[in-house]
DNA sequence: GGTGGCATGTAACCGGTTACATGATTAT
DNA sequence: ATAATCATGTAACCGGTTACATGCCACC
């Protein structure tokens, strides 16, 4: 089998977003400089190697564009097993350890979800995330009482602004799923994940 | 001179901790294994080539402890150029772009300083973070705005979501501010680092 | 004699950062 | 001319990840 080792987070954020819609290399860059995703380099030096990578596997796939005047554009496409190593990522499950290691990459899956999965798939999505923002809250304040007393002020605050961060997160959560409920009321719903394929972007 | 490369993450995290309490290798692993601290791996491969990069620089020294029964465990402590370097590192001014790519970098910063600023020094990060924040969220909103059409209703909701993890920041940051006040009229005052610096009222 | 906690380390691999190189076109 | 924008790329360097290696002790 081919290298079986894992996509990093810059890859599947290209990913979702060729697969929203094909690229070259200098959009995407253009993506990250000017808007607030993730918080990506829109270095050259990140962005060209990790499209060849993902291109080397097959997951998107690439046409040059000549045109008169300009410089020709490489322009990237996500190829049917990109969109499902995306949908795999996406899909994953909600655990802890992301929780407390890894909240940005929750919510880089959660941006390209609707599309991928559906607002049945983010409705699910949030409930999990929601239900381990509830379990480790309380164990994150209790750790807090435990050690008030080998804090600094700062270091203490510091705490209770983390602990108010994973607050505002719950909170969204149940907004967001009241958003989602709303939306499916008016517009019937959009699928699930497997079987009947529809989605064509952009 | 010798390298003058700067020192990553980690390195400070360290060099925090060793500066509040001389600590094995051991003992920093199963800091940043047990407390929510940053988010650092708790992994020896991270953490003990870390050390001893901080050893070379002189930033901390440590000191074998032959223990009768158990292994030899080795003891780290910052030195003087190890506390000036954390000093320095706490004490940047707060930017813009630290907020946009970095905001964890900047409370693992300010969990740090009230040993090494003073809470005068802290009052003056929070005022300058909340000034930095205040401006960056109406920015974001309207680049919500602008972005509406263009993103999948996941896509906002994390827009929304990032939104107000910033307010959520705010909102502390004022909170912190309070607390300060509240414990400075207490106890009158902790020093600064060197001579008696008094606090610029901005 | 095996597991598990204390304790320190190394090595291969990989990808992100920074800086540099190239080159065409348009605007000043 | 030259700067700025479009556009793609490479190479050195560095540190984090993962996995492995070592060794001592306590306890069952």
């Amino acid at each position: 089998m081919k290298g079986q080792r894992d996509i990093p987070t810059l890859g599947y954020a290209l990913l979702g977003l060729l697969s929203r819609q094909p690229s070259s290399g200098y959009d995407l860059r253009k993506i990250f400089a000017t808007t607030p995703l993730g918080t990506f380099s829109d270095s050259p030096g990140a962005i060209y190697p990790a499209l060849r990578r993902l291109e080397e596997r097959g997951l998107v796939r690439s046409t040059v564009e000549e045109r008169s005047g300009l410089r020709r554009r490489k322009v990237f496409r996500a190829t049917s097993p990109g969109s499902a190593a995306l949908r795999a990522w996406v899909d994953m499950p909600v655990t802890q350890k992301e929780v407390i290691r890894d909240l940005e990459g929750l919510f880089l899956r959660f941006s390209f979800m609707e599309p991928v999965l559906g607002r049945a798939g983010c409705a699910r999505f949030l409930k999990s995330l929601a239900r381990e923002l509830e379990s480790y809250i309380p164990s994150l304040r209790e750790q807090m009482a435990l050690l008030r007393a080998k804090l600094s002020l700062s270091g203490w605050l510091a705490l209770e602004c983390g602990i108010r961060g994973y607050e505002a997160q719950l909170s969204w959560t149940r907004y967001a799923l009241s958003v989602l409920a709303r939306k499916s009321n008016r517009n019937p719903r959009r699928r699930s994940s497997s079987s009947p394929r529809r989605q064509r972007s952009s």
